[in-house]
DNA sequence: CAATAAAATTAGCCTAGACTAATTTTACTT
DNA sequence: AAGTAAAATTAGTCTAGGCTAATTTTATTG
C-alpha cells in the first residue's frame, strides 16, 4: 500500500498525540498539532479511514489500526535511524537535525532503515534519548533519567536516588516517594528549574530543581 | 527559491537530454524522456521560464539558465553522493542504488551534501563511474570509457555497467566482474570485436563486444 | 431543558501537476 | 507554394491536499 507524504505525516501526528497521553485524539487536537485547518483533518481521517490505516469516530477519536501503528512506527524509526546516521557519522549536532531528519523519514525503501541500523551498529536510542523501534515495530525501554531531564506531560517510574543522603532520604518519606512509585511531571517552571509533580495519583506537589536531579526515573 | 520534487525532476531531464547530445531539447523529447504527456511538459516549461530556471523558445528548444544548470548539477551531485553511500557504506550493489538515490537526491539542506561528501572522502566518481559534480558545479574530468573503446595492452577498472538487465549482471557474476574489478586488455579482434581479456590477474578469456560495449572502465 | 458554545462536517474554491482531445503552428515534401 | 505530417499549444478535466465559510452535531451550562 502507497502512502504519501501527506497521509505519512498524519499517522505520525497522530501517534504522537497519541503517546502524549492527549484524552482523545480529536479533530481539533490534530489540526492544532499540524498547524492544518479541521476540515482538512477531516478529510484525510475519511482517507486514512478507507485505507484502513486509522479507525475514527467523532466520539472516541482517531487510532491507528494495527496496520496504521506499524507505519508509524516504521516512519519513527526511519527517522530516529537518521538523526543518529547525521549526528555520528556526518558530525551534526542533535538540535541541528531534525528538519533533515524530517525529510530523510520519508524515503521509501524496504530494506534501506535495515542496512542503516546495521551500519549504525543497531543503536537504540537516537542523539534525544529516544527509543529506536526495531524493524518489527518494538520499542526498547528507555533507560532511566534523572527526573530534572524528564519531560513535561509524561509518567515515570522511581528506580532510584543519586544521593542518598539521611536528609534527602527523611524528605522522600515525607513525600510518600518510594522505589516504584510513579510520577507524573505536570508542570516546568523554566525560572528555576522547579516543577509541579503528581504522585501516585496524589495530590499536586511542587519539588525543586534539586530534588529532581537526585532521583533515577524511568518513562513508562 | 524553493522548487518542487517535479520542478527538481524536470530541471535533471533537460540536462541530462543536453548532455546527451539530443540536437535540441524540445518539448517531445522531454515528454518522451520523462514520460509525461506533451501538454504536461509545455505546462512546466512555462512555469520554469517564469522562473527564469530555463529559457525556453519552441524553435531552439530548452535551455538550463545559469541558475537552472547549478541546480540540476546540485541535484546531480546528491544523487551520486548518495549512491557512493549506499554502495561503500550500507553495503548495496551498484544496480541497486538508483531508485533510492532518486529519493535521497531531494533532500533540501545547503550543507548536507558537503557533509556527506566530507564523509564519504570528497570521492570524485560515483558507483556507476559518473562524476560527482563539487559544491561549486565543477565537474571532474570523466575518465571513463566503454571497454569497447578501450586500448589494447592497457589496464582498467571497471565502473560501471551501461545495461543493467539481469541477464548480463548474471553473466557478470558468472565472469566474476564486480565494481573495482581490474581488466586488462589484452588483444583486440579486428574482424568481430571481441578481445581476449585478463579479470583480476585471473585466466585470459574472450568476451564479444557486445560484452565490451555494456562495460565502462576507467584507466589506471 | 433550552440556550449557547464548541467541535465536526459539508460545500465550494484554490493550486500543483498530471491527463486527453482539439487546435494551431511549424516543417517537410512534392 | 500547397498539402500534409509533426510538433506545440490550448482548453478543459482530474486528483491530492490544502483552504474558508456555512452548517450541523454535540456538549456545556444557566
Amino acid at each position: 500500500m502507497v502512502r504519501t507524504l501527506s497521509e505519512e505525516n498524519y499517522l505520525k501526528a497522530i501517534y504522537a498525540l497519541k503517546r502524549d497521553g492527549e484524552e482523545k485524539v480529536s479533530v481539533k487536537n490534530i489540526a492544532i498539532y499540524m498547524g492544518n485547518s479541521p476540515a482538512s483533518v477531516v478529510d484525510m481521517l475519511k482517507k486514512l479511514s478507507a485505507k484502513e490505516l486509522v479507525n475514527y469516530d467523532k466520539k472516541s477519536g482517531a487510532d491507528l489500526s494495527s496496520i496504521g501503528n506499524s507505519a508509524a512506527l516504521g516512519i519513527i524509526r526511519k527517522h530516529r535511524l537518521w538523526e543518529v546516521f547525521l549526528c555520528e557519522k556526518l558530525g551534526y549536532t542533535w538540535d541541528k537535525v531534525h528538519d533533515i531528519a524530517e525529510q530523510l523519514e520519508h524515503i521509501k525503501s524496504d530494506d534501506l532503515a535495515d542496512k542503516l541500523s546495521d551500519y549504525l551498529g543497531n543503536p537504540k536510542f537516537d542523539p534525544h534519548g529516544d527509543p529506536i523501534p526495531d524493524n518489527k515495530g518494538n520499542l526498547p525501554k528507555k533507560d532511566k533519567v534523572l527526573l530534572s531531564k524528564a519531560e513535561q506531560g509524561k509518567s515515570y517510574r522511581v528506580v532510584g536516588v543519586l544521593d542518598a543522603s539521611t536528609l534527602f532520604l527523611e524528605y522522600l518519606q515525607k513525600l510518600k516517594v518510594n522505589l516504584g512509585v510513579m510520577i507524573q511531571l505536570e508542570e516546568l517552571n523554566a525560572f528555576d528549574g522547579s516543577m509541579l509533580v503528581k504522585i501516585n495519583e496524589g495530590e499536586s506537589q511542587t519539588v525543586s530543581l534539586k530534588f529532581a536531579q537526585n532521583i533515577w526515573v524511568s518513562p513508562t
